[in-house]
DNA sequence: AATAAAAAATGACTACGGTCAAGTTTTGCT
DNA sequence: AGCAAAACTTGACCGTAGTCATTTTTTATT
């Protein structure tokens, strides 16, 4: 038979994942080891380093899963007939909640897809790409309705707002927003001042 | 003698932080060891952790002095009479030469200062505190020649372009801007974006 | 079925960051 | 000076991420 060798793969490969899920939920990442991981998913260590490259891009392919579910559930309750802004804050705002439910999985997972290593530098643009897709037609709907200008690139669109929540997300690593609603409230004002702009109105 | 203690304390750190510019700037952060840092410093390895709290903290310690440095010399090659915008890239540019002078090093900081871990925290704030004091002056003036909105505090101001610079980074550091010459171009469109707004002129 | 080549699994091993009980030095006090 | 308490130093030790030579399994060929 041709393919015993490739369903054996596929079926480690999702051992190691079932583990994953498994570990990381009951312990978290950090308190996971590779060990462990090889224990619970019945192989041995060396044998996750020829299915992931590194401890955070099996936390990234964990991810990677989850936020597909995560932006599936978003999408159906997005509300179509509400503000821009309101959209916007939700998505992000679910995104924090997901993100932050565990904060040291959390912050694994921010610092490997905003600055990652070569190694996982293609798994953390397919999650982000994943990401952009939900903002694509929320956005092209508002440029209908002319609440946003149609003369900037989506993707120069999306960068900005990501880099507010960012912001944000930051500030409440670094303690200076300490809970969701800080957080919510910070976003609702850099989003409209995005929106108007920084400059006084009615000049130049 | 009373400050034989006291002084000793400043030796050995000071030869703990020696040993890191020393090695750090030969090796990279990465490929210079606690063991070694003890090594050179002429101490033992536990004494590293009565002064620093992790590894990283040797290098938000390392980058506070180097950065401090920078940001005084900046302040002297901003030109008191260019725009905004023209300011503002000016630093963010400088900045990003040098956390991008070594990739690796770089990296480590930004997830530090971004994502830090609660032994990092203070330090990392320091850093950021000094970092924002580039930037109060600037929108002062800014403000008062009306090229800025009075509404907003300095520090919203601050982190919302400090959050452009960011995404400009983290672009980098994804290969999605490749040299200094489109993080410049992408930087200057944010910005100028940020200033005028997102939404259409002359709405609502 | 036998065999050789290719692919995949393995766990002992390495190097590292961080800890801590035991040892050393400094200080304040009599 | 002598002494006890406090502060500081130390390196053996721990647990872990990641590597790699060796072994096991699968495939292709006869």
């Amino acid at each position: 038979m041709a393919g015993l060798r490739e369903q054996k793969k596929q079926e480690t490969k999702a051992a190691i994942m079932d583990a994953a899920i498994t570990l990381f939920g009951e312990r978290g990442y950090e308190n996971t080891s590779i060990a462990a991981l090889a224990r619970a998913a019945g192989v041995g260590k060396g044998t996750i380093y020829s299915y992931f490259s590194s401890k955070s891009d099996i936390l990234l392919a964990f991810s990677e899963e989850e936020l597909a579910c995560l932006h599936l559930e978003l999408q159906q309750k997005i509300p179509l007939d509400a503000l821009l802004e309101e959209k916007l804050l939700l998505i992000f705002m679910y995104e924090f909640r997901y993100i932050t439910k565990n904060k040291e999985f959390g912050r694994t997972l921010m610092r490997e897809m905003i600055f990652p290593k070569a190694l996982a530098r293609e798994k953390s643009q397919e999650i982000e790409e994943q990401f952009i897709q939900l903002f694509v037609l929320i956005f092209k709907e508002a440029q209908e309705k002319g609440q946003l200008r149609q003369d900037i690139e989506l993707t120069m669109t999306c960068g900005h707002f990501y880099a507010l929540y960012l912001m944000a997300l930051s500030a409440w690593y670094s303690g200076r927003l300490s809970n969701e609603e800080d957080v919510r409230v910070a976003l609702q004002v850099m989003f409209s001042q995005a929106l108007v702009g920084l400059k006084p109105k009615g000049r130049d």
